[in-house]
Order: structure tokens, then sequence, then C-alpha cells
DNA sequence: CCATAGATTGACT
DNA sequence: GTCAATCTATGGA
């Protein structure tokens, strides 16, 4: 059963996400992320997220040489999810912005467990800050992997809604990338503990 | 606490 | 063939 006061405000729609990438990233901060499955919630308060923006303008953005088969969600409909495999076992998932044919999405790095602790525990093995303090552990305390790719967020089981602004904001440059280092399109909580470790490349 | 190596596969050059 | 928007175990201070 969910809390009354849940959820905590308002579902953002198509109009939020249909804008530059770099506008939408800061704002998602403090937003909440719902997935309704069958036998579960699981909510969680967004705390990181890196932009990644369109082609040719984002040397470490997988836009960056036009379209193939794994980014072409990131041109299609703003407001659904792109999904990605990389390293042999990970997934990580953005929300895809820009107007559609332009690409641009924001990486969920990490987030605060809400609602459906239990749910993640189970399906991380492990608890506390482990559970969402990294894009790949915060996919997979979702439960998502790639038949997830090109979900809607504004309708239908999974959604992001609008939540308390972060006390402070700020930005950083992206962690784990080795291109476009100094660009820093990297935005979080400095209050939440859940920020991830991610190391910083040289 | 910190630093580092290894895992493991698909996408792309 | 190379490399990746990462995570985890392990070993040392």
């Amino acid at each position: 059963m969910l809390p009354r006061a849940f959820p905590p405000s308002r579902r953002l729609g198509r109009s939020f996400y249909a804008r530059s990438t770099l506008e939408v990233a800061p704002e998602l901060v403090g937003c909440v992320l719902v997935l309704r499955r069958p036998r579960s919630v699981v909510a969680v308060r967004l705390v990181e997220v890196e932009a990644y923006l369109g082609d040719g303008q984002d040397a470490a953005s997988h836009a960056h040489a036009g379209k193939t088969r794994r980014n072409s969600e990131m041109f299609e409909t703003p407001g659904r999810l792109y999904v990605y495999f990389t390293y042999g076992m990970h997934h990580c998932m953005n929300v895809v912005c820009e107007a559609r044919g332009r690409a641009g999405a924001v990486l969920l790095r990490a987030a605060e467990p809400v609602l459906g602790e239990t749910t993640m525990r189970r399906r991380r093995n492990r608890g506390g800050l482990e559970l969402t303090n990294g894009p790949a552990k915060l996919c997979a305390a979702l439960g998502l992997d790639l038949r997830a790719n090109g979900m809607d967020l504004v309708e239908g089981p999974l959604g992001i809604w609008s939540g308390e602004r972060p006390r402070r904001l700020e930005r950083s440059p992206r962690i784990g990338i080795s291109r476009a280092r100094d660009l820093p399109y990297r935005f979080f909580d400095p209050d939440s503990s859940y920020v991830s470790r991610g190391r910083i490349p040289h």
C-alpha cells in the first residue's frame, strides 16, 4: 500500500523532456522515479545525473557519431527511456530529451530509495548505499534491462514525479569517460550519501 | 580507508 | 580487434 502523500506531486509530461538536455538534467535531481510492477512498487529520489548531448556536440556521447543500432533511442520521442548494455554485464538507463529527431539523453547515475527497499535488496543482493549509488546498480535495483529500452515515462508503469528541489545542487565533469572530460555535465545533490563514488579518469 | 585487476559481451571501426 | 557513460573482490596501509 502506498503512503497517502504519494506520488509526491506531478508526473512530468512530454513537454518537460522535450527541451535541451542541459536544461532538463539539473531539474531531474530531486525528482522521484516510480516503477509499478504487477507484484511490486519501487520509488527512488534521483540525486545524480549526467547530460549527454547530440550528434557532433559531445565526444563522450553515444550519439556523437550519429545514429546507430544501439543509440537510436536517443533520437526518438522525448520522455522515453534509453537503456544500454556495457562492460559485458551492466545496464544503464537514460531519459531521452530534445525534440524527436535530435539526440540527447540524461544518464541516471544515483538515487535514494523511497519505496520498495525490500524489492531492491532482493534484486541487488545487497543493502544500504550499495543499492542505488551507481548507474548500473540503480538499473539493477529497478530490475531494468534492454527490454526497457524505449519505455515511455509519460504514460505507463514507469514515470518521474517532480519532487522537492535539493537544498544545494552541484555540477562537475562526468564520471568514467575518456573523452570530453572537461565538460561539466554532471549534476548532483552534494548532501546525499547515495551520490556515486565513481573515479574521475586522469 | 584506498587502489587496482578482472569480469564478459556487443557494438562499432 | 578494440573498447566500453561499471562493479566487485581482493590486498595493502
